[in-house]
DNA sequence: CGAATATACATAAAGAACTTAGGTATGGAG
DNA sequence: CTCCATACCTAAGTTCTTTATGTATATTCG
């Protein structure tokens, strides 16, 4: 029950189509491990959550995937389909409207 | 599968608890209309969400609850319980710095 | 060299939380 | 008198995440 990340249920798969479009190709471990570095270790994806969230994506059309050896090891490179740029873009400012609204809610505790 | 708001799943809880700590005493339909009012309708919370957030909040010890007849309506108000500020401080802190994070991974789209 | 750790994928059972849909009831507007 | 707003509630179903495994290779360290 530590619950480290009891916030982010929704918001993964919206999460995983951003760092995708800023970073073009990525494995399921480099988002996992990129989002621990760029947020300090305050959302850490667990494998259980990030490996079904691919495939999701993946089945809905929005990414593609191509596997490779890479050191001896395979990886599942994913990337987004360049015919969903418009709905995973609008689904990006979608959540990022929501966290703002979210700030101006929680604000008067500042 | 509207899913009006699907980012909402987890911030339900840390957002009734930032409303109750502003305004001191909510009743539940209240915090569903000022949540809609504050966010230009982009949140909207259903009543199938809020009361049972609500009691389990209540259940947990984070708030108090007193009945009350109004214009001949019983309306159950809530407030925040003093002996758990410091807890519910604490997680209205996380979950905004949950959006920064969150926030500075959507970023690179602007 | 053997063991532990990091890399890298995957799935399944369980739990938590929300949506949808329904139900009850009062007051006011048209 | 009917509809809508107010005001509460709960249950079934869905979805998503956590937790727990399982498989396999490469590297590091004693």
């Amino acid at each position: 029950m530590d619950a480290k990340n009891k916030f982010l249920s929704g918001t993964l798969n919206t999460i995983v189509l951003a760092l995708l479009s800023e970073n073009g190709r990525m494995y399921g471990y480099e988002i996992c491990q990129k989002t621990k570095d760029k947020t300090d270790a305050a959302i850490l994806l667990t494998e259980g959550a990030i490996y079904p969230t691919l495939h999701r994506l993946e089945k809905d059309g929005l990414i593609n995937s191509s596997k490779e050896k890479v050191n001896g090891r395979i990886r599942k490179y994913y990337s987004i389909n360049d015919s969903s740029i418009v709905e995973i873009n609008l689904q990006i400012d979608l959540l990022t409207q929501f966290t703002g609204h979210l700030r101006s809610l929680l604000k008067p505790s500042l």
